[in-house]
DNA sequence: TGAACGCGTTCAGTATACTGAACGTACCAT
DNA sequence: ATGGTACGTTCAGTATACTGAACGCGTTCA
């Protein structure tokens, strides 16, 4: 079995990278390596070339960046499932309801996970079937982070398809806006109901959204204890991305 | 110039991992970095081989960590300077004082970078020379993260080599864990003073200190200001690393 | 039931990366 | 001013990685 030395070494040579608190020298670098600087010398201009480091005058290197490390307002997918897993677990451990994240894609929602609560009777869904935004409090809470413009347009088109008013979807998102969350006390699903808040990156983008859902009835017992259960998570959902402002609608 | 193919491959297929919400198979791997599946399984047995990547029955792969990643519990002091950096430019901006961040090594305290305010008579020192831990705000902020036997210990390593009582020092730690900050009105440096709070990892550990430091008399005059914001900046800088709890003594 | 297909895996032949030695340059010590 | 040292860089020769073709297996479809 094989693969390069060059591939085993990069990885080497950016967990080093990474350890180091300023600009570090060829040689530096070849001696933590026991690698011939040549071989060092080639990686060192490879991770320039593609960005993971720059160039400091004649002699040094930085890294700047490491793969698949969040960029600033740019998440990447699994990466963003992976940092706000927990954040949905402690969600679902808390409300005991089931727990998604979602994202947009195009006109609809995607969920990239479902938590299920350790509860005989609970909300479980098929989540490889994409929700029209509109339609359900995941979409809301992430068209919050759309312009005015940018909504209206949206809504427009949802009137024009005949999923409601422009108007009022409209008014749901800027509710959604001041309180921070979105709530569907009837979702697409007869006799469910959900409360999703939206979850930020580092630049405070909107990027998905945390959502806990239910049976509509034992969610209206419990309401306001599931929204500040789901605002929470979705708060700490976001400082996992590396946002450190204050959650939307504080 | 030439560093190899797997080299460069071996950090896409990472890029894509960390994009993919789910586990994934040889043949999709093989398809997204349009390489050879002989080539890419190589690729993938590294990657399980080096703990980034590990085998999910016969036939997918799920990343599970990244190169230079922030583990829970372990910050490389790079990625720790990296990552807080910012945090400690805001905290100089808003203060108009010095700005550093330090970490333990031994007894001593040591700074990973040093911050100028843009104003004429400012605070600037050398921080290539360690300090001893218990002599100045950032150490003190960083015993906080200590037990209690150890801190003891401590103390009383200092009282032997006549840097003080022992009890002086516990109990001047212990105030700077209830309040969450430590204040130093007199530094090692003649006329200098300086206000350090601790900075925490993903798990609530101790991992360095933000300090903002300044002539003693300009401190006194702000002193409640800057503690707020050293505050502020170390909660922001924690969160950077994944802590999501409140900051000491809140 | 049998053929076709797709996947993971192997390995001999092909292709290319790696590196040791040498060079040019800058810096330091005498 | 000169010689020594260390670093970044080059490149011809050396070493090893990469991969196309084939295989075994499991699944699907007619």
């Amino acid at each position: 079995m094989s693969s390069g030395r060059g591939s085993e070494r990069v990885l080497i040579l950016l967990e080093w990278l990474a350890g180091q608190t300023r600009a570090v020298t060829l040689a530096e670098a070849s001696a933590a390596l026991e690698a011939p600087k040549s071989s060092v010398l080639n990686l060192l201009r490879m991770l320039v070339d593609m960005g993971y480091a720059e160039r400091e005058g004649d002699t040094a290197y930085r890294l700047v960046r490491l793969p698949g490390e969040v960029a600033a307002g740019h998440v990447l997918q699994g990466t963003l499932l992976r940092r706000c897993e927990p954040a949905v677990r402690a969600a679902v451990a808390a409300s005991k309801e089931t727990g998604f994240i979602a994202v947009v894609d195009g006109a609809y929602v995607r969920y990239l996970c479902k938590i299920l609560p350790d509860r005989e009777i609970r909300y479980d869904r098929n989540i490889e079937i994409p929700r029209r935004t509109v339609q359900v409090s995941s979409g809301v809470a992430i068209l919050t982070g759309l312009s005015d413009a940018a909504l209206a347009d949206e809504a427009a088109r949802a009137e024009a398809e005949g999923l409601g008013a422009a108007q009022a979807l409209v008014e749901r998102v800027q509710e959604a806006r001041a309180a921070g969350y979105a709530v569907t006390r009837r979702g697409v699903v007869e006799g469910a109901a959900g409360v999703a808040a939206p979850i930020l990156d580092a630049k405070g983008k909107v990027v998905g959204a945390l959502n806990i859902a239910g049976p509509a009835a034992r969610l209206a017992e419990n309401l306001d204890q599931i929204i500040d259960i789901v605002r929470s998570g979705a708060a700490e959902a976001s400082a996992a991305l590396g946002w450190r402002g204050a959650p939307l609608g504080a």
